[in-house]
DNA sequence: AATGAATGAGAGTTCATTCAT
DNA sequence: AATGAATGAACTCTCATTCAT
C-alpha cells in the first residue's frame, strides 16, 4: 500500500493527467474543457482519470498543488538576504511580472477565473499558496526594512500593497492594455522607484 | 422602428431583464445561473429574454454597458480639479476600494471571472470601460501633476500602477486575506502616503 | 396557470409518457429501461420527459397514481353490499387473481420488484393504495360479517390474511409454479371454501 | 483439478465472497452494491471475485444455493410426523413467519426484488428451492391429512394456499402495514384456526 | 410582443469486467 | 491464485435556445 514503486507510478500517472489537464485548460478554458478532452490528450480513458481524481474540480486543485511546490522553490533565492534593499524590491517585482508572461498568462487566467467563483478553490489557494507566500515575504521584508532603519513601516500592509500592485498590473495587462504591453520591461525599475520614493522622486536613496 | 415610445419600452424591458440578471448572477454566479432563473426573477418567460438579448453572454455585456454609464458618472467629481494633489490621489483610491465592498464584491467577482476566460467580454470591457477610464484619469492626473511641477513623471504608467494597485488589493481581499479585511479602512491614507512618498517617508510634501 | 385547457394538455402529455414508460418497463424491466427508450417509444425527446417528471423514479410513482385511480374505480361494485357472504368473498378473491393475469403479471412484477427495494415507493404504495384498500375492505367485511353473526372475528387480521393469500399465490404463480398455473381457474372456489370452512370442510354453510 | 484440498480452498473462498456479498446486499441492496464494495468487505481484490463467480448476478445465484441447503436442513424436523395435525400446521406457519424477521426482511426483500425481474434467477429459485420445498411439504401434508381422514382434500392447492398465505403476509408486513406488525405474534394461532376451521369457527376440532 | 413547451446535444460520472503482471 | 489499474460503454439529467401559437 505504501509500496514506494506503486507510489511512483501513481505520482507519475497523476502528473501525466495534470499535464494534460493544464494543456487543455490553457487551450480551451476550464468549463469548455471536457473530461474526455483531457483523457484523449493524456492518451488514457475517461475512467482512468477518476481513478486518480475525484472530479473535474480536483484537477484544478491538483494543478494548484504543483504550483505551490514550484512557487516555494522559486522564492528561495530571496531568502538569502545578501542583496541590497533596492535589489530586493526590484527582484520581488520582477519575478512574478515575467513568470506568467510566456503563455500569455493563460493558466493564470483560468485559475483566477475559477477562483473568483469557487469558494473551495479560493480558500485552498489562499491557505496553501497566498497566505504562506505573504507571510514569508513579510519575514524577508521585515529583516531588510530593519537594516534600512524603517522600523515604523507597516510591513504587512506594505507587502500586500506590493503584491497587489503586481497582481493588479498583470490583470490590466491581461485585459489588453496596450501601454502596459509596450512598457512591460520598464515596469520593474519604474515600480521600484515608485515604491521606494513615491511619485516623481527618482533619486535613489 | 425608431418610434421613441417603442424605444422606451424596449429600454425598460432590457433594464428589467438586466436587473434580474444582475441580482441572480450576484446570488448564484454566472454559470450556475440559468436563463429560467433570470426569467422567473424578472417575472417574464424564458423566450422573452431572447427577444432582447442574443444569448446568455449578451446579458453580461448588457450589465457592462450599464456599468460604463455609471462609472463615468461617478468619476465626474474629480474632473473639477479644485482639490489639492493629495486629496486628488486619496479620493481616486478611496472610491473604488469602498464601492464594491457592499455585497462582498459579488458582481465584481463574477465579472472578473468571466472576463478572464472570455475574450469578447474582455475586449468589450477594455474598450468600453477600462481604456476610457484610464485615459480620463491620465488627463486629470496630467493636469494635477503639471500644477505640482511633476512634468517628468510617466503619467500613463503611474495611472496604471495606481489603478492596478487598487485592483490587486481588491483581489487579495477577495481571496480572503484577513489582514486586508481588518485594515481596509486604513488603506486610503496608507496608500496615498506610499504613492506620494514611497516606503517609510510619511511626511507630506 | 390553472388554465383548464393547459391542464388538459399537461395531463395528456403525462399520460402519453406514462403509457410509454409502462410499455417499456413491462418489456425490459425498470432498471434496464433508459429514459431514451421511453422517449423514443413516446415519440418525444429525452428532455421533454423531464419537463413533466422529476426523474426516472417519478415515472413509477406516476404509474402508481394511475393504478390507484383504477383500483378505486374497480372496487366500487363490492360496496353495494347486495350480495351474499359467499359471493362477497369469492368476488374479492376472484378479481385480483384474474386482473393481472393478462400480460403475465409483467407490470405487477416490476412494481413489486422496485418496491421491495425502494423505500419511497414502498411508503407511497402503502399509503396511497394498500392501506386505503385494506381499510375499505375492512368496512365492507365488517358489514357483511355482522350480518352473518360473526361479530367475534378479528376483521383486520382476516382481511390481511385474505389479501395476503391472494398476493402470495400471485407471487408463487409468477415464480413459475406449474400446478398453480394449471388450476388457476379453480382457485376462487377452492379458496372461498377454505376461508369459509377451513381445510376439507367443503359444505357450504 | 479434483484435488480435494484445492476444492476445499475454492469452497472456502467462495463462501468468504458470498458472506461479504450477503452482508453488503443486505445493507445497501443489490443494484447499489458495487463489486468493489463486496471485495472490500471480503478483504480481497475486485478481480478475485471474478475468479470465482462469472458476474454480479452469479453472486445472487450463489446466495440462493446456500439458502437451498439451509432451508432443507431446517425443514427436516417436520418430517418426523410425530406431532398432531394442529401442531403440524402451526409449526409450518410459525417458522417462516419468524425466520426472516430479524433484519427487517432485508435479504428476503433483495432476493424477491431481483427475482421478480430476472428470469434466470426466478427459474433457479423455483427449481432449486420453491418446487422441492412444496413437493416435500406435499408429502408431509399428505401423510398427516390421511391420518386425519382428509383424503378428499386437494393437497397441492392447499399447500400452495398455505405457503402463499405466509408469503403474502410477509409482503404486506414489508410494505409497512402497522396492524400486521402489531399482531405478528398472534398470527400463527390465528392462521391455524383460519386454515383448520375457516372464518369465525374458532373451535379446535 | 410574449409565451413556454419542446428540443437534443452533451456533460460528468459510475462501474462491471478484463487482463497483464 | 491474486491483484487492481485500466477500460469505455452507458446512464441520467441539464439547459441554452428555438419557434409555433
Amino acid at each position: 500500500m505504501t509500496d514506494p514503486i506503486q507510489q511512483q507510478l501513481i505520482t507519475a500517472r497523476k502528473n501525466q493527467i495534470l499535464d494534460a489537464a493544464t494543456a487543455v485548460f490553457v487551450e480551451k478554458g476550464f468549463h469548455p474543457t471536457t473530461i474526455r478532452d483531457i483523457a484523449k490528450h493524456a492518451g488514457i480513458s475517461d475512467g482512468t482519470i477518476y481513478n486518480y481524481f475525484d472530479n473535474k474540480t480536483a484537477l484544478l486543485l491538483g494543478i494548484f498543488d504543483r504550483m505551490k511546490a514550484s512557487i516555494i522553490q522559486e522564492d528561495r533565492p530571496l531568502a538569502a538576504g545578501e542583496v541590497d534593499f533596492r535589489t530586493f524590491i526590484r527582484t520581488s517585482l520582477s519575478h512574478p511580472l515575467t513568470a506568467q508572461q510566456r503563455d500569455n498568462f493563460a493558466l493564470f487566467r483560468i485559475v483566477v477565473s475559477e477562483m473568483m467563483v469557487n469558494e473551495e478553490l479560493r480558500t485552498l489557494y489562499y491557505e496553501q499558496i497566498l497566505e504562506p507566500t505573504l507571510t514569508l515575504a513579510e519575514t524577508y521584508f521585515q529583516a531588510q526594512a530593519t537594516r534600512q532603519g524603517l522600523e515604523h513601516v507597516d510591513v504587512s500592509l506594505t507587502i500586500r500593497a506590493i503584491s497587489g500592485l503586481v497582481l493588479g498590473l498583470m490583470m490590466e495587462r491581461i485585459m489588453g492594455d496596450a501601454t502596459l504591453a509596450a512598457k512591460w520591461e520598464e515596469l520593474p525599475d519604474f515600480l521600484t522607484d515608485l515604491i521606494l520614493n513615491g511619485i516623481g522622486n527618482t533619486s535613489t536613496r
